[in-house]
DNA sequence: AACTGTTTTTATGTTTACAGAAATGCAATA
DNA sequence: TATTGCATTTCTGTAAACATAAAAACAGTT
């Protein structure tokens, strides 16, 4: 199979099929190539050939001069061509950083080590540190050489990180440019209530991270201080490294979801100062279950290590 | 003149050069290289460089077999020349920066375009759009291209800025984790005095601004919790190049530093509470006065534009 | 023993060329 | 007229080779 797993092209597929299998696009639906490539903000180039990729997988139907359909009726492999697709691609980023959260690389290394380490060519050695750089845990140093910082493996550090959210999430709810925007609540009650009806287990853990780190991203958006978000966001990612092998914990999700449509309710009533609080006591809470969850990823660690 | 203006020797021939003149380095003092090496985490070859490079300009004399020792009276040229040296030092990063802020380059453009604009090499153009991205006022487009943030050029993103500061500063002196570093709290409290004690305009804006960004940086990193540090620091580099072409305030300087002094005695006598009140005081202070500042501002965008 | 001076090794920055991907323009079609 | 399909242009990723810089090892000096 010729599949494309880097670029634009290979991320489209990957989404366009995620939107297909997940019903976001109906079956038989058109699918237009200039709203599609507005949509993701490229050109019909990649979208054409990312359609052109699912057509072989027989995802999408293509009719000469009238463009691309999805099919009316899915394959029943589908479903699990996806998964492998999406478990086999263990993207070299994860690999670096996996790495280093079980300790098997050291604290400094040099460009040289990791190529040779992992194959990689210079640019890519060069731009996956500055990836890790950008997203907190890794810095240059004055000559030649690399540092791994330890911030995102320790166990002091998962509340530290909550610490910190909870000294600007609460805050950023009180900036008095905050605008409420009725859309974002809506959208988000949609997500919560989802999860909540959803089967036990239908939807994979990644998802359940992205829609919490997406349902704080947007409530932080509200506020209209981009430095807010900001610092939200990057912490996210480094919350989303720390998170990525442990486990989630299914009853705690329920609670979750109820407290987070508690606050969209007291949002959308105009009570800001309550949401606000509440939101304190939210991520208060997910602080002082650390302890356990913490012990769950050390012992992660200790396994894979 | 053969003056390296990169790499890790250029750096160090301008700090150490800067070490004499302001004195911290006294005249006949023993330059011993293995020293200097692990105060700046570098191997003897570049320090050994570039002190030879200072020989050259009459800074520092070598002995034979005894190593370097800076002079015992310096040249007449020498402040004249340091100062020359910085100022013609406008670095390529400065350059993109600045004309982003004057908007002399339109806020999406691809690496191609900067790389003819400025004659860079591939590989600069990239690392330093790579930059700009990781100090938050550039990303990365889907497909080509690369989209400059309006958030460090704004009237209303100084005063976001600074919400943002307020809302992490004071909670970050109430962390658990704080602890007090006397040392840390001399250090800084002998600096603001310096300043007090200095002539009025014998020290340069960029050096003022550096020691209030060290100061709020230091103070932040008592709360022994990185992610309010990294948050400081990213929003920080913003304000420098915010603050880059705008004019201090010399007489508000004198009230800076004594409100930095009292935070000081505050949290030695134990009151990290009143510190970080008085803190919380101190910003919103810098941000009341937004409105004339950002005037001027935008006046000298303005002038530049 | 600790430092300087020198040599050797290793790592990184820079340039170039080329292949491949994305953007763009244009003709054909519904 | 908006959209598709295709050709063309433009931009970017990758690899290799080389020059240069930093680190490390070693010999000599105080």
């Amino acid at each position: 199979m010729t599949e494309r797993l880097t670029g634009v092209t290979g991320r489209l597929s990957k989404q366009i099929a995620q939107e297909i299998l997940s019903g976001r696009r109906s079956l038989g639906e058109r699918l237009n190539a200039k709203t599609i490539s507005e949509e993701y903000r490229v050109s019909r180039t990649p979208v054409r050939n990312a359609l052109m990729e699912l057509e072989k997988n027989s995802l999408v139907e293509r009719i000469p001069n009238k463009g691309f359909f999805v099919v009316q009726s899915l394959p029943d492999c589908a479903q699990g061509w996806m998964e492998s697709r999406v478990s086999t691609e263990i993207d070299d980023y994860q690999l670096l950083a996996n790495d280093w959260l079980t300790d098997s690389i050291p604290s400094t290394v040099t460009e040289q080590f990791v190529r040779e380490r992992y194959g990689w060519a210079k640019v890519k050695a060069v731009s996956l540190l500055n990836r890790a750089t950008r997203e907190g845990w890794a810095e240059r140093n004055p000559g030649y050489g690399w540092t791994l910082l330890p911030v995102a493996k320790t166990t002091e550090s998962f509340s530290e990180l909550y610490r910190f959210r909870i000294a600007i999430e609460p805050a950023a709810l009180m900036e008095p440019t905050f605008k409420l925007d009725r859309k974002v609540i809506n959208q988000q009650r949609d997500i919560q209530n989802m999860i909540l009806d959803s089967e036990m287990g239908s939807i994979p853990d990644e998802a359940i991270l992205e829609y919490g780190a997406s349902f704080h991203e947007e409530l932080i958006k509200l506020s209209g201080n981009p430095y807010f978000l900001m610092a939200l966001q990057r912490v996210n990612k480094m919350r989303k490294l720390m998170e990525y092998k442990a486990q989630i914990n299914r009853e705690r999700l329920v609670v979750n979801c109820s407290e987070h449509l508690e606050i969209l309710d007291m949002l959308e009533q105009g009570s800001v100062v309550d949401a606000s609080f509440k939101l304190r006591q939210h991520l208060s809470k997910a602080l002082n279950r650390k302890a356990d969850k913490t012990r769950t990823w050390d012992e992660t660690v200790e396994k894979l290590g």
